[in-house]
DNA sequence: ACTAGATTGAACCCGTCAGTTCAACTCTGC
DNA sequence: GCAGAGTTGAACTGACGGGTTCAATCTAGT
């Protein structure tokens, strides 16, 4: 007999999908897509086996939706956390120190992890998934930075450049020695580490990029 | 009735161990490692299943000495490679441009994706890996790379600097946006494009990294 | 209360695959 | 040729898990 995860407020057919959904993710997360198997995420997600595949038809299928409802999420996260560029104060080392630490925040949770490592693993089985994840994840996301980095550039406070470049190579400066940190995610990385590699992005970033000598442009 | 791959000079016990171990990654590789059944990878190396079971034991061990071997055999073309830092003519920004180059072939060919892929993926499932197979690339070659660059430093081409971060980053400039155009491996990049990514990472790591001015040092 | 549709648990079918067994075969060294 | 170790194919076991079926149960809306 199969012990139920959570079943306090699930009899109801609220938002069954909405918990296969979520459950299935944390599921393949944790054991791999081929090591998941149907019932464990049933388990999690408080249902019966037949409800999920109801829902969602075969195993396949619930991958794949699994994975597009992590990548949404995880895209909203980064988003928000990118919108900040906005309203740069005046000290724009500090506001890119502070993007750059929350973004790492939000790249190296558990989420955000999980989706880079099943999009890796299964990229040979479901070969959309590279434009299902990357499109709503890493493209998106460097898009949204070369936006910021471009009226940066244009106001003066960055010299002339590609922005999609300087978007590319900060974020390759921010993940990049962090994933190498956190052992592909398998090791805690502590507050100061990442905080010290976000100044070290930033900083070799600003060398590159920053205005030339100081900037006579604005009033 | 199944068929061998290469039945032609195998007959003899020379290698055979060698063999399967090749096989073996070949296969992982290709279909992961749930999906790869030990009866492909016999088929693979041209050899009986009870073989494979005769040398490597199960599975799991099969899959170990086979990323094993495959890691080393990656972390020496990625020495070689590095190798040619020592002997840096006048122009320093070309033989930077020459290594970043020839370190993108390494690292996005066949080999070096493939144990990539199944290391993000089977690290939860075998959680050495990230010792076994880390330890003989990534932080193998951050060292290399930090050694070359701090005779660099020492000798006034860089500027004075943490050799160990900054070959943390020149890695991360190199590797980040490489993965981003080739979408994880899964689409072609064209030899101009990938040598574009590595000037395009020099010419960042050297605003940031070369000794400022006109050097004053040297005779 | 009644009905229709969703949900459930349990059992079931069926394919796949790890790992083993074994008798026959092949090669090597002597 | 012979002995013995290594190899082979083929068949077999047992576990596991995807997907389905079904009768019993639950819930919502009326």
């Amino acid at each position: 007999m199969r012990v139920p995860a959570a079943r306090t407020a699930a009899r109801g057919r609220i938002d069954k999908r909405q918990a296969i959904l979520e459950a299935a993710f944390t599921v393949f997360a944790r054991r791999g897509y081929a090591q998941a198997c149907v019932q464990d995420i049933a388990d999690e997600a408080g249902v019966a086996k037949p409800t999920v595949y109801n829902h969602l038809g075969d195993k396949e299928n619930l991958f794949r939706h699994a994975m597009e409802a992590a990548a949404d999420a995880v895209m909203r996260e980064n988003l928000a956390v990118v919108e900040r560029l906005r309203t740069t104060g005046d000290d724009l080392r500090a506001a890119l120190e502070d993007v750059a630490y929350r973004m790492l925040k939000v790249c190296c949770g558990e989420r955000s992890r999980a989706l880079r490592s099943l999009t890796y693993s299964q990229v040979a089985t479901f070969p959309e998934l590279i434009e299902t994840v990357q499109g709503r994840t890493s493209i998106g996301l460097g898009e949204a930075v070369a936006d910021r980095l471009a009226r940066l550039s244009l106001s003066g406070r960055l010299r002339q450049c590609d922005p999609g470049q300087a978007a590319e190579q900060f974020l390759a400066l921010l993940t990049g020695p962090m994933e190498a940190r956190s052992r592909l995610g398998t090791r805690e990385v502590s507050a100061a580490e990442t905080r010290a590699v976000a100044n070290a992005a930033v900083d070799t970033f600003l060398r590159a990029y920053a205005a030339e000598a100081a900037d006579p442009g604005l009033p």
